[in-house]
DNA sequence: CATGAATGAGCCTTCATTCAT
DNA sequence: AATGAATGAAGGCTCATTCAT
């Protein structure tokens, strides 16, 4: 499809995202220019391959997305329906908590890259059938919908955020707390039965 | 305590805030220069009523959090510690998704203007009382902690923002949808039985 | 001439006064509105006291100007015409480098109160006559002008100020030498005779 | 050293300095929106080639600063002492008054541009040589030390400011004959003999 | 007379984006 | 392709001064 980088484009392709990550973990919000000069390439380079702060913040947060993906379709592997929607859903809040460039992506209405739309509609897809085979198992309350999913993760992680801890590993914990919660909300039948 | 304003800066006071609102209601972000020449008056007349536009946002958010604390306080001599809590926090969505002004408000780690600041412990200490009189019925899961009302109600109002509802009726309708499967997962007793 | 000020309003310039003094000595640049906020009045309350910022900062600087004058004037009685001039110019020189009202006020071309420019009037023309005295007595290089006594004087003081000695009692003791320095080129006979 | 710039940019730059130049000689405080304005540039541009007021000021004073380093080390040579020392205050005093950007980057306790730390400091040392090569020759009095350069020097030309003269050739003449009474001040052995 | 609210010109600075080299 | 200089709209804020109360 995409005509394949001249081994210079691409390795500056490299160095652009590996300095927007690193911009991303420390909290700095991503600006072009900047991401020019720490990488050590000219603003019109970075401009050429990211036409916008938001593609390149898509482009950075797309490992993550396919990862989720990735696991979420192998949980549909799974016989159970119902740990099979909750493993994933802990993995995505547990993603975005942890990994600062999944939430604005996620929540955003739309995506600067179609490649980052269809990994969103991926997501949305995995997650509806997932939640459609917890359902059909009688799992979960009823007026629960797939266009729900998305924006409880983010409200979890929204929730993390507000919570405030400083540390990673205490932003997972007080995840797991919080969907915890919300999926004993969601569940009809007791956990162990 | 504070000196009565004279008439004409009351009544520029009152504009500033009216146009404040009426740019938060469309979802403007608040700049004093752009509200001071909605306003007819000058940048430092502006400046002079509120030093930064967080003290605006937050004058402009104060009868929502007074009327959010007002009903906590009603709620409070309800017998039903339970329904109490489950009223109160529904106030608070319900406010939370209608006036653009709380949500920013609520989540800041910290408040420009003293009055917010206390306001904003007076919301959180009547959440925490009303949480201990539904936990003392041995209404709620005991995992929950005070500390976490108020980033579940932001997470709540992020989950509706993200779900995308065009009008206010509807994102209170999704907010009680969320709320309730939220609820459902903190009590411990059957709902009503 | 003028009118005697009613005693509330003397209250006030007296406590303008007193709080401009004080700006002036920690370095702060004095500000009307500053000044009021500072004093507990209201701006115009000092506006209809000092038109300008400089008014009120020659103002400040009077006494110290009268009481160069003052010795000035008693220099005048001194039977050693040298002398004289020389104890002048060094309370001069110690005075400027002391109040750091007295700088601007003296090298500025013009002054804002009349009263002002009538004592820079007097204080100029009390040199001219110690000047007059001192040459009469053979002692003084005639290319000197009595037009060259404040710049000098203004001069040496922002040696002094460039130098940056940090506490009065240093700057006294640069100024010193400094002047010491120029009357040596400016006096024709020797120290003692 | 530093990259030498590109053709369209070392024009700006020229053109940025000449404005500057223009404006420092015409009295005008140096504003940079001011600068672009005049010099048909954009804000950034000016921005980007000068961080801040005082950078440009620096640089529009460089040519006079190594002008003035230049002489001193040529009167390093000569073989009279106390003449070389006459000279090149002489040569710098005259700059000061000539040159309107000098006075205040000189007398400024800290540069902006490293290039012009190291001017100053060059200018100092220069001066040092050739006021102990003076001393050796016994012809300078003991107390001045050359930290006192400097400052009398910025007196001098501070001096010949509030003189007043209309014009460049009166400054001249008024700092010729101030620098004459200092340095007989200064000097221990008699003119000429 | 005193007050202090209002004014608004004016300065500073940043940053997304374009385009000549 | 890469570069990075240039752009200039946009926003922030201060402060001397006026004038209604």
């Amino acid at each position: 499809m995409t005509t394949p980088l001249r081994k210079d484009a691409a390795r500056n392709w490299e160095r652009i995202v590996a300095v927007a990550r690193a911009l991303v973990d420390e909290g700095t919000p991503l600006q072009l220019n900047d991401v020019a000069r720490r990488s050590g390439l000219g603003v019109g380079t970075v401009y050429r391959h990211f036409a916008t702060p938001e593609a390149l913040l898509e482009t950075v947060a797309t490992p993550g997305l396919e990862a989720l993906i990735a696991h979420g379709e192998r949980a549909l592997a799974d016989a159970d329906g119902w740990r099979a929607l909750e493993e994933f859903l802990t993995r995505t809040v547990e993603a975005q908590v942890t990994d600062a460039s999944l939430a604005p992506v996620t929540a955003a209405p739309a995506n600067a890259l179609p490649r980052t739309a269809e990994l969103t509609r991926s997501l949305w897809s995995t997650g509806t059938a997932l939640l459609d085979r917890a359902r059909a198992a009688g799992a979960v309350r009823p007026e629960l919908t797939p266009a729900d999913l998305v924006p409880l993760m983010c409200g979890i992680a929204h929730a993390v955020h507000v919570h405030g801890d400083a540390t990673p590993a205490a932003r997972v914990d007080t995840a797991h707390r919080y969907l915890t919660t919300l999926l004993e909300g969601l569940r009809t039948t007791p956990p162990t039965a």
